[in-house]
RNA sequence: GUCCCGUUGGUCUAGUGGUUAGGACUCAGGAUUUUCAUUCCUGCAUCAGGGGUUCAAUUCCCCUACGGGAUACCA
């Protein structure tokens, strides 16, 4: 059935809403997204709720939101209703106990009424013993009588998959080719919970299916439930889709990348400056790489790019450093208005000039930062009068004949232009006999507070006439 | 423990049965700049180890080591 219904590529991004989304979750929707767009498919995102214990206040939106900042907009989704919704597990829980009741009725699976307590102590029993840990199938076999006693009694259960308990199983994986399991090594499964929910074994099968979902694509991380996945594909007489499983983000330890050595959320670094752009970019080269030497792709450019057959296999590391670079180049290359907008929310200590002064003070500090965070320590000192240590109150002791000078022909200009500014420096020399770092360090020690920084005309350009001889006068006779 | 997957400089990676094994980040040095930043140049450093197969293996096969994942009524 499945595989005659429509040829169409759908991927889909298929979350656990706890709360955030998770930078490995971003490579996982991105690939999905890329190998959609690359093949005129669609994209689709399903929220995977049905662990009511882990619920978490405003996970969607959140998840949703960081999903757009990106720009990862999918075809059908929560609020974009397609033709196979609902979008959301914890809303097609029927759908889950029909075919639960059709896999009864097929003798592939089997009520369990082991409580949680009596697998605990079995499987400690099987630690004990050297044994593999796994549900040993005491409820496999009990008679009709028997369960229907245990339901009127009202004793919980769960349904479990009845697993082969041998032989092996052999499929392909876009990413990885021939991967074999031995079925002894597949547990008796739990599909539906004591509660009623579907555990994400069966709800995922059952929804790729009726979503028709052509290719799956998620982390390494399930690499070891394809064999059960299969089983209940087969179970219901219908066709896989094609699976890809991506190789794994790490700590710089190589472990699995996690909340304990840094930030995971995407919306983390948002906050920290990095822009949509180097997110998109940086991550997906982490398991994916172009055939040349290229590194800097715009999302567009991913989507003509990208091919599931140029995954990697191996892990990779998330380097911050590496972030921080690809971040300054995105700052310095991205359209100024743009980074002008993205840097106004970290500038909120400031009262913002003007648009024009805005923009040059962004266009100044976006080509010294790595971040848009660390944009307004770089240019406080356009908004505030510098403080001196005495190493600067000696070169200011030392410079007053030079700032008189700058403020007595001024005082006599109507308006800066940055010729004047050069002309004064030339003059400087001529006059005030003080030329190179002498002339220099101190004019922008007393503008900019630093001796470091930026071309003396691009200081006149921001702080405008007042404000220079506003600061000029500041350390004129105050040694 | 068991099963599965993986292994090119510190990190992300390109690459091929015969290459001086390429690029990027980081680091070091230098050039440019009045300075800082940017930019540019140079350098350091890699095919996990051992067996095969082959005239020839980083590349193919096997073993070992190491790393990771999975082993839940979580996804």
């Amino acid at each position: 059935m499945g595989d005659v219904m429509s040829n169409q590529i759908r991927v889909r991004f298929a979350p656990s809403p706890t709360g955030y989304l998770h930078v490995g979750g971003l490579r996982t929707a991105l690939y999905n997204y890329l190998y959609a767009k690359k093949v005129g498919g669609k994209f689709i995102l399903r929220i995977e709720d049905t662990d009511q214990t882990r619920y978490v206040e405003g996970a969607v939106e959140n998840l949703i939101n960081s999903l757009k900042i990106v720009g990862l907009e999918f075809d059908e989704g929560p609020k974009v209703e397609g033709d196979f919704g609902p979008y959301f597990q914890s809303e097609r829980t029927e759908i889950y106990k029909q075919h639960i009741d059709e896999l009864l009725g097929k003798n592939a699976a089997y009520r369990c009424f082991c409580t949680s307590e009596n697998l605990d102590k079995m499987r400690t029993e099987q630690k004990a013993k050297g044994l593999d840990t796994r549900y040993d199938g005491r409820c496999r076999h009990l008679s009709k009588e028997k369960i229907e006693q245990k339901i009127t009694n009202g004793e919980k259960f769960v349904v479990r998959l009845k697993v082969p308990q041998e032989g092996e199983i052999t499929f392909y994986d876009v990413v990885r080719d021939k991967i074999t399991f031995p079925w002894e090594m597949v547990d008796d499964q739990v599909l539906m919970k004591s509660d009623g929910f579907p555990t994400y074994h069966l709800a995922n099968v059952i929804d790729d299916h009726l979503m028709e979902i052509s290719h799956i694509i998620r982390g390494e991380e399930w690499l070891s439930s394809v064999p059960k996945h299969l089983f209940l594909y087969e179970q219901f007489g219908w066709k896989p889709p094609k699976m890809a499983h991506l190789p794994l983000l790490l700590n710089s330890d190589k472990s699995k990348l996690s909340k304990r050595q840094g930030d995971v959320a995407v919306e983390d670094y948002l906050a920290k400056g990095f822009l949509p752009e180097t997110l998109i970019n940086f991550v997906a080269l982490l398991g994916w790489h172009a055939s040349g030497d290229r590194e800097i792709f715009a999302l567009k450019e991913l989507e003509k790019e990208f091919s599931l057959k140029r995954v990697n296999k191996a892990g990779a590391v998330f380097d911050i450093d590496k972030l921080k670079w690809m971040n300054g180049q995105y700052l310095r290359t991205l359209e100024l208005n743009y980074i002008v907008k993205k840097a106004i929310p970290f500038l909120d200590n400031f009262t913002l000039p003007a648009d024009d002064k805005l923009r040059k003070i962004v266009d100044f500090g976006r080509n010294r930062v790595s971040t848009l965070a660390e944009i307004e320590n770089v240019v406080k000192p356009f908004f505030s009068l510098p403080k001196f240590d005495d190493e600067a109150k000696e070169i200011i002791a030392k410079g007053q004949n030079l700032f008189k000078f700058w403020v007595e022909n001024l005082e006599q200009l109507d308006q800066i232009r940055v010729e004047d500014v050069n002309n004064l420096l030339k003059e400087s020399t001529k006059k005030v006999g003080v030329k190179g770092k002498n002339l220099y360090f101190p004019l922008r020690l007393v503008l900019f507070g630093s001796v470091h920084g930026p071309e003396l005309p691009e200081i006149f350009e921001i702080l405008g006439k007042i404000e220079i001889l506003t600061r000029f006068k500041n350390v004129i006779g105050n040694v």
